[in-house]
DNA sequence: GCTTTAAAAAGTAATCT
DNA sequence: AGATTACTTTCAAAAGC
């Protein structure tokens, strides 16, 4: 009897220990990339379902960590991107990626994709544009969804092409370059997706 | 009744089969006795074989098992595994008995030629993912046929763990009418129409 | 779980001219 | 700006770590 209460002491610190550590993890990503509080307590819910279900075996607590809180941003709408989570970790994107999966499956949640109107008030203020930039970039999204040409588009290099012109049509160019730095594109994402939002718009280019 | 307004089409685009030979190969002899094989044991335990005609690449074991990839048919696959074997028999490395081929797994490009609302098949599908950040395609797990389907927004798409061809044709179908009931079908594509 | 093979889809990316 | 090449996703089997 002793021993089985022993054996039940070492595994309920060992899960303590877990949980602690993966709390200090969390603490660490949160600050770093500025989570409202709303969000890392959305992450710690789902890690805490997350290690009840069993889901934690065998994988590493930071690539759960970043995988709990990139679901808790998507479920709360605060537009943080895998490669921007993964790039304050030590793990590879692809491994958070597959956590992630894992996470909607076994804890079976249903997440509406990320919408690419998100992404606009970061990347206005993120280029020091007018607050209006953000109601024009958002109209020019809404059209794109409308004509049906933003399937299977990344939703950040959407954004990145909306600001863009939004920014040309109130006097304030920024380059390619600029916005795709801040969107976490590239110029040439950026300059495919201006292509075709130009041409729904009826945007003439020269 | 429910029959679609629309066309659709598959083609087999790759077919990974196993072979069983009975009784055990040598693949160092293998490997000295014809050239551009690959061989690194610490790499990985088959050794490499490629052939030109019936283009296939063929991993060989020393259990005498091989996997035989690249194939578009069973034709083709049949005709590769004769001159596999034939290969070796040539280059003095015995073949005997006659060997058991297994289609373990087909991947087949489909088309149902009208444009998809992935957004809204994510929500309608069952055991289906859209992560437009991460891939373009919808990633769907088909209960029947047992195929996995990647779906994409020009309504091309590729059908793979299917282990017949009839198992391809029936998952495009499928997946064809339940996204036109499920009114995913955003419009015919570009010059095409029922 | 990893290692190796092949193949398609469409988007994004890195590199060179 | 293109053009190239390459990587993302899905699947299955082999023998061994």
């Amino acid at each position: 009897k002793l021993r089985k209460w022993q054996a039940r002491t070492r595994i309920i610190t060992s899960v303590e220990r877990n949980l602690a550590q993966a709390m200090n993890e969390l603490d660490r990503l949160s600050d770093i990339l500025n989570l409202p509080s709303y969000v890392k307590e959305e992450a710690a819910r789902i890690y805490r379902n997350a290690v009840e279900k069993g889901i934690v075996r065998g994988r590493s607590i930071e690539s759960i960590i970043a995988a709990t809180i990139y679901l808790a941003c998507r479920e709360m709408k605060v537009p943080r991107s895998l490669d921007e989570i993964t790039r304050h970790t030590r793990v590879n994107r692809k491994e958070i990626a597959r956590c992630y999966r894992l996470l909607l499956r076994e804890l079976r949640i249903k997440v509406a994709t990320t919408d690419p109107v998100d992404y606009v008030p970061r990347i206005v203020h993120g280029l020091g544009l007018p607050g209006q930039a953000v109601k024009i970039a958002i109209e020019i999204i809404n059209k794109a969804k409308e004509q049906g040409v933003t399937g299977g588009k990344d939703p950040a290099g959407l954004a990145a092409a909306a600001v863009y012109i939004a920014a040309e049509q109130l006097g304030e160019k920024r380059t390619q370059k600029e916005i795709a730095h801040v969107a976490g594109v590239t110029e040439v994402t950026v300059r495919n997706r201006y292509k075709e939002l130009a041409k729904i718009l009826g945007l003439e280019y020269e | 009744m429910s029959s679609i307004p629309f066309k659709t089409s598959y083609r087999v685009e790759n077919i990974v089969a196993t072979v069983i030979l009975e009784h055990d190969l040598d693949l160092e002899l293998i490997e000295t006795r014809i050239p551009s094989i690959t061989y690194k044991p610490d790499q990985f335990p088959g050794l490499i074989f490629r052939l030109d005609k019936p283009r296939a690449t063929a991993l060989v074991f020393k259990s005498g098992k091989m996997v035989v990839t690249g194939t578009k048919s069973t034709q083709q696959l049949v005709e590769a595994v004769k001159k596999i074997i034939k290969t070796f028999v040539k280059n003095g490395v015995n073949v005997h008995g006659r060997p058991r081929v297994q289609i373990q797994n087909i991947v087949a490009g489909g088309d149902i030629h009208a444009y998809v609302n992935l957004e809204k098949a994510a929500y309608h599908l069952e055991d289906s993912m859209y992560e437009p950040e991460q891939f373009p395609g919808l990633i769907h797990r088909m209960r029947d046929p047992r195929v996995v389907l990647l779906i994409f927004s020009s309504g091309k798409m590729v059908i793979t763990g299917a282990k017949e061809e009839v198992e391809v044709e029936r998952a495009v179908n499928n997946i064809a009418r339940q996204l036109y009931k499920a009114g995913c079908i955003v419009g015919p594509r570009l010059g095409e129409e029922e």
